[in-house]
DNA sequence: AGACTTGCTATTTTT
DNA sequence: TAGCAAGTCT
């Protein structure tokens, strides 16, 4: 999809009216002005949708929940804006979150509005226009334009160099978390000089910021950013310079966003400093705080740019920047509540966003997102018009139902109400079913998808596309692979390894990379001994030296060394020859059509040969994928731009064709739909996770929670829940409780059955006693009062006789297992017990703060439900104790949860309610 | 350079 | 338990 053309004139018309109104446009106003008929795109919308789309001026926060038309109010109100005239294509900013959904924009709004309006070159990912803008605005983010856009794996490498470089030990300070950190902070949008003191001191023995600056410049020097940098360079240039931004301002008439709930900080900051028209002259700091806007004489010269140009600066003397410390300080960037609020009369007279989402559906709080962004939306803007969609087009009354009462059990949310008019007689209940282990999970699913299969009684039969299993961790899928596998069933697994992560396209990427852009660094290291030439580490370490020496690509230093007698004969000769293909091919790249030239590269470089002449399994597989890559160049017009959207865009189209079981995550399956879906595994530790609750506590309980509504609200149709009462975990078998969020189902819509159909056929080999662990009778600590009306719930439906549903023997005997898994379950068991803290310790008596309910313990309430709100009572440097891990001082507080330097166990990262002074 | 051994870890994933 | 990554040995 090479989408928006990037020739079309930047400023085509910056302050051009709108375009006068024609075809479609036409028609609808004449439709409307005639007649008060609506235009053709608008019928069909329930008055809520079209509230929506008609509501074009001013802050719109538009609340949609699952399956209520989400996308179409979003098309379709582009569609308007465009009819209408009130905005060329270009005038109008559509910000998504996955390629996916932007291509599905535009296509939707292709049919909506006719071919004939040209794409809109706005439409976007965060990412995706990221990089447009920094392109246009390279040299103040001190990048050239055609910067190199590194992946995670070069991240990664690049990091560890630098660890090493520092001289410290690369094992103990691993290269991937540093990169995880750092991704965090741009999250953010942290710079350097911007996080906390107490993040910085937590890694590499306290040199975490030193790193971090160096990574930095490193990507200077390199001409690359991160994912990060598409987000944070941009925030920086426009605080930086005030008349790009308004630039921008001037341009952008409309402003939409997708998926409002999955925005983290920097994108945040991004929407609001576009959003923000200083327009009240002088008036755009909020009440009591820093302005978000730019704010000129405070930020000249000393931006991030200013900062790495300080740094980048020794390299030519050192005279310029000054010593000023760098300034892109928290308080510039980072938006603290309270601050966000502005006076609001400008910024209600301007602002013209509208931001879609479903504050029940965040289900990336883990990396970065805010839910607080959306819930916090008309402070934000005030003024704000939220339109809530509760008509439910896709699931039935139950699902609906089931879903809807297990998600009121969370407490921060706007609170929607879903509803539907499709109410059908014959619709099932919500299923729950037991097995005893994960392969009788596998193989009951597998039973009931081929019954489904069969023709019913009226002829009907199931498609397998229609369903879908979705699990919440991968490790799930491979038993009903195993399982589909022996049963001849098709299935289909989506996620997972993506094509661009395969080693031979990333080699082969890293050709293209380096003959597109030869300062990149990491891929000429990636490439210079493949195949195989004899150039060691030794001679690798040599070039790299020789370049960081003479602040030069390794490609020319290469070239230099090769040149030169420092090298033995044999490397020598094998730098030569690479150093002449790369200039060869170089030339090449202006006279040769770019899918030639690839092919000739993997050619001449002797990279097809080499899998040609290699007899593994995967070979003819590689080669194949390289053929496929070449194929996939065509779309692209050259080089350069396919390498850009290959860093972007990429990813593996799966055959809808063959007819096949769907498997994925839950989290891939936000945003589809299925008439029949499976969710196993809802068993405690694993769903919610036992790591979600232990690092995010209430938050993450919530946030698990959202992930289960998630999944519910994906069925259209059939929907059926498992869980089992042993499962194996690293290894080693571990009796399981059903999942709290069984409790929290309405028994109205649930049905819960015995073992399923395969139950009979099997039963026998597990001896009789199922999943009982022996003594019956105990009483249930979870009575019918659990389910009392929590919230408001949907359908009104009572809860009063929940026990008689539930009250099947499996079901018994799997509650009182409940009771005594408790003291037993996941984490307590394995010997070393990393940081699984919490669950399983929990009735031993100590850690503070704890409540214990009905015998077991909820560790929410000793977490805040957003980190940031409860500083932790330890600061830096305090002596603790930790019952698991003895005695230790804190290196770091990140909220509530501390990072502490054990005497014996090393470092950990744990919640402060474990731990007491010393 | 390639085979073998050891050690570690073990959610979710986009860009 | 298993799968991977990095280290060691030949």
């Amino acid at each position: 999809m090479s989408g928006f053309s990037e020739d079309m004139p930047f400023f085509d018309e910056p302050n051009a009216r709108p375009p006068a109104p024609s075809g479609i446009a036409a028609r609808a106003m004449a439709a409307r002005s005639g007649h008060n008929n609506a235009p053709d795109y608008l019928n069909g919308l329930n008055p809520e949708q079209r509230l929506a789309v008609e509501t074009t001026e001013g802050p719109v926060l538009v609340l949609a929940g699952a399956g209520t038309g989400k996308t179409r109010v979003l098309t379709t109100r582009i569609a308007h804006i465009l009819a209408t005239g009130k905005a060329f294509p270009s005038q109008i900013l559509a910000v998504t979150f996955t390629n996916k959904a932007a291509r599905e924009m535009k296509q939707r709004i292709g049919l909506l509005v006719g071919e004939k309006i040209e794409g809109m070159p706005w439409l976007g990912t965060f990412h995706s226009i990221g990089v447009k803008l920094l392109r246009r605005h390279a040299e103040l983010a001190g990048l050239k334009s055609d910067f190199t856009i590194l992946d995670t794996d070069d991240v990664v490498r690049l990091i560890k160099q630098l660890i090493q470089a520092e001289g410290l030990d690369d094992k103990r300070w691993p290269a991937k978390q540093f990169a995880q950190m750092i991704d965090g902070w741009k999250n953010k949008g942290l710079g350097p000089a911007d996080i906390p003191e107490g993040d910085a001191r937590a890694f590499a023995n306290g040199k975490g910021r030193e790193l971090y600056k160096a990574y930095q410049e490193r990507l200077k020097t390199l001409n690359a950013c991160d994912f990060g940098d598409l987000l944070c360079h941009p925030i920086r240039i426009f605080r930086a310079n005030p008349d790009v931004l308004k630039e921008y301002h001037k341009r952008f008439r409309y402003i939409l966003v997708d998926e409002y709930q999955d925005t983290n900080t920097a994108q945040y900051m991004w929407l609001r400093l576009l959003a923000q028209r200083p327009e009240g002259a002088g008036k755009s700091a909020g009440a009591g705080g820093k302005p978000v806007s730019p704010h000129v004489g405070e930020m000249s010269g000393r931006t991030e740019g200013g900062a790495q140009d300080r740094g980048a600066s020794k390299d030519h003397n050192g005279n310029a920047g000054g010593t000023a410390p760098p300034s892109v300080g928290s308080a510039d960037i980072s938006p603290t509540r309270g601050e966000i609020g502005h006076s609001s009369a400008e910024t209600r007279a301007t602002v013209n966003i509208c931001c879609v989402g479903d504050d029940d559906q965040s289900i990336y709080g883990w990396r970065g997102a805010e839910v607080d962004n959306i819930l916090r939306f008309d402070k934000d803007f005030p003024g704000a018009t939220i339109i809530r969609l509760e008509r439910n087009y896709r699931s039935t009354a139950h699902i609906l139902g089931t879903a809807s009462h297990l998600i009121a059990h969370n407490e921060g949310r706007f609170g929607k109400t879903l509803f539907t008019e499709k109410i059908a007689e014959d619709d099932e209940k919500v299923h729950v079913h037991a097995a005893w282990d994960s392969e009788e999970e596998a193989r009951a699913v597998g039973e009931t998808i081929e019954a489904y299969q069969r023709p019913d009684k009226q002829g009907n039969r199931h498609n397998l596309n229609d369903m879908a299993i979705l699990v919440r961790a991968s490790f799930q899928m491979r038993e009903f692979e195993d399982r589909f596998v022996t049963l001849g069933l098709n299935y289909r697994v989506i996620g997972g390894p993506r094509f661009y992560e395969r080693l031979e396209i990333r080699d082969a990427l890293a050709f293209f990379r380096v003959v597109a852009q030869g300062a990149d660094d990491l891929a000429f290291e990636r490439i210079v001994n493949v195949p195989k030439r004899g150039l060691g580490e030794a001679t690798i370490r040599q070039i790299h030296d020789t370049a960081r020496a003479l602040r030069i690509p390794m490609l020319e230093a290469a070239e230099k060394l090769a040149e030169s007698d420092e090298l033995k004969p044999k490397p020598r000769a094998a730098l030569r020859e690479v150093a002449a293909n790369f200039e060869r091919w170089q030339k090449a790249l202006e006279t040769t059509p770019h899918t030639e030239l690839a092919e000739t590269i993997l050619e001449e470089s002797g990279y097809t040969d080499m899998w040609k002449n290699d007899r593994s399994v995967e070979a003819p597989g590689r080669l194949e994928n390289l053929k496929e890559l070449i194929r996939s160049m065509e779309e692209y017009e050259s080089l350069r731009s396919f390498l850009e959207h290959v860093a972007l865009v990429m990813d593996a189209e799966q055959n809808a064709e063959l007819d096949a079981v769907n498997i994925m995550t839950l989290h891939s399956a936000k945003g589809l739909e299925f008439e029949t879906v499976f969710l196993p595994g809802w068993e405690e530790g694993l769903f919610p996770h036992q790591r979600a609750l232990d690092e995010g506590g209430r938050s993450g309980l919530e946030e698990e929670r959202r992930l289960a509504y998630v999944g519910l609200t994906r069925a259209k149709k059939n929907l059926h829940l498992w869980f089992v009462s042993n499962r194996r975990i690293h290894g080693l078998w571990q009796s399981t409780i059903p999942s709290r969020f069984l409790e929290e189902l309405p028994e109205a819509h649930v049905d819960v059955a015995e073992s399923g159909n395969s139950y009979g056929g099997y039963g026998n080999s597990y001896g009789g006693g199922s999943f009982a662990s022996g003594r019956g009778g105990r009483q249930n600590p979870y009575g019918a009062s659990r389910f009392d009306n929590v919230g408001g719930n949907t359908d009104g439906e009572k809860s009063g006789a929940f026990s008689n549903t539930y009250a099947t023997p499996g079901w018994q005997r799997a509650q009182q297992n409940r009771t005594e898994a408790t003291d037993r379950n996941w984490g307590s068991r394995s010997g070393h017990q990393v940081e699984r803290i919490g669950y399983g310790e929990t009735d031993s008596g100590y850690g503070a703060g704890r409540t214990s309910v009905k015998g077991r313990t909820i560790d929410g309430e000793l977490v805040a439900k957003s980190v940031a709100d409860t500083p932790s009572a330890f600061s830096v440097g305090d002596r603790v104790f930790h019952q698991k891990f003895g005695n230790g001082n804190i290196s770091a507080i990140d909220g509530n949860k501390l990072t502490i330097d054990f005497d014996k166990a090393g470092q950990k990262r744990v919640l402060d309610g474990f731990v007491t002074g010393v």
